[in-house]
DNA sequence: CTCCAGAGGC
DNA sequence: GCCTCCGGAG
C-alpha cells in the first residue's frame, strides 16, 4: 500500500481549518464538550454554542453542580438533546469516578455515557496525543475511497478502526496529526457530493480515482423523514419548555393544536424516559436533578 | 432532497 | 446486525 501519511500530514499543516479546539491549550474539558457537539452536528453550528458552555461550565465539576434543565437550554438548537443529559451524566461521572478530571484511558472513557468509540479516541487522541485510530463519518469516506476505491463507505463496524489503525504512523504525534488530516481532508476536500480531487494531496495514491471513479453503489441506509415524525413532536416539546420559565407549564397546555394528539404524549413519555422532562401531576417542566 | 467530527438500545 | 434520535445548511 502505499504511504498515505506523509502527504496528508504535510498537507494538513499547510491547509487546516483554524478551530477552536485545535488551538494548544484548550484542554481536555473543552475538547470533550466539543466532541459532543460535534456527534452529527456541522462545525459552523457547534463554535458558538461551544464557547457559551466553557465560559459557563469551565469544568465538569462545574457543569455537575448546575441542573440538568440548565444543560438542556444551553444546548439550545444543537439537535440530538439527548446530548445534553449524557454530558451532564457524563460530567458526574468524572466528578465522582475521576476527581473531576476527564480521563485520559480509553476504556474509562467509553464507560461514561454518551461516549462511544469515536469520541472515546477523539479525546484520548487530541487531548492527551496518545495513539489510537479515530473513525468519523470523513475518515470512513476517505479510507473507502483511497483505500477499497469504492465511492462511499458500508455500515460502520469495528473493521474501521482496524482499517485507519493501519495507516498509522509509529510515532504518537504523528498518529494524532494523521487522525485529524484525515477527518479534515474528509471535511474539505473528499467531501460525500463533490470531492475537489485536484486539490488532493493523495489523488496520485487513490485507489477510487485509479479505477476510474467507479460507482460502486451506495448500501447506506436512507433516513427517516423529519416533517411529522416523533422527533419533530419532540423537538417542539423541548422547545416549548426551554422558553418557559423554571416551574414548567401544564401539561395539558403543551402544543394543544399538535395534529396528532397520541405522537404528542408518545413525546412526553419518550422524553421523560430519556430524562430530558420531568412529569410531575399536571405539570411538566425540564428537569432540576 | 442529503448530509452532518455518533451513541445506545434492541 | 437493526432502529431511533434533532435541526440546520447546501
Amino acid at each position: 500500500m502505499p504511504d498515505l501519511a506523509t502527504p496528508l500530514i504535510g498537507w494538513y499543516r499547510t491547509n487546516a481549518r483554524d478551530l477552536p479546539w485545535r488551538h494548544p491549550g484548550f484542554g481536555a474539558w473543552g475538547v470533550l464538550v466539543s466532541e459532543f457537539m460535534l456527534q452529527q452536528t456541522q462545525v459552523s453550528r457547534v463554535i458558538p454554542r461551544l464557547d457559551e458552555w466553557l465560559r459557563r461550565w469551565p469544568d465538569p465539576a462545574a457543569l455537575a453542580a448546575d441542573s440538568p434543565a440548565e444543560a438542556v437550554r444551553l444546548w439550545a438548537n444543537l439537535g440530538y438533546p439527548r446530548r445534553a443529559i449524557w454530558l451532564h451524566r457524563a460530567a458526574a461521572q468524572i466528578r465522582d469516578r475521576h476527581d473531576g478530571v476527564v480521563p485520559r484511558d480509553v476504556e474509562a472513557l467509553l464507560a461514561l455515557s454518551g461516549i462511544g468509540d469515536y469520541t472515546a479516541r477523539a479525546v484520548a487522541v487530541f487531548a492527551y496525543g496518545d495513539r489510537h485510530p479515530v473513525v468519523d463519518t470523513n475518515t470512513r469516506r476517505v479510507i473507502a475511497r483511497a483505500v477499497a476505491g469504492r465511492a462511499q463507505p458500508g455500515p460502520p463496524g469495528r473493521r474501521d478502526l482496524a482499517a485507519m489503525d493501519a495507516l498509522l504512523p509509529p510515532d504518537d504525534a504523528e498518529a494524532a496529526v494523521l487522525n485529524a488530516a484525515t477527518m479534515e481532508l474528509g471535511a474539505t476536500v473528499c467531501t460525500a457530493r463533490a470531492p475537489k480531487c485536484d486539490a488532493c494531496p493523495i489523488a496520485h495514491a487513490c485507489a477510487w480515482r485509479a479505477a476510474g471513479y467507479p460507482d460502486t453503489g451506495d448500501d447506506r441506509r436512507r433516513q427517516a423523514r423529519y416533517e411529522g415524525s416523533d422527533r419533530q413532536a419532540r423537538g417542539a416539546v423541548l422547545r416549548r419548555l426551554r422558553d418557559a420559565g423554571a416551574d414548567g407549564i401544564r401539561t395539558d397546555t403543551v402544543l394543544p393544536d399538535w395534529p396528532d394528539s397520541h405522537q404528542r404524549d408518545r413525546a412526553l413519555a419518550t422524553l421523560a424516559d430519556d430524562g430530558l422532562i420531568d412529569l410531575d401531576g399536571a405539570f411538566v417542566r425540564l428537569p432540576r436533578a
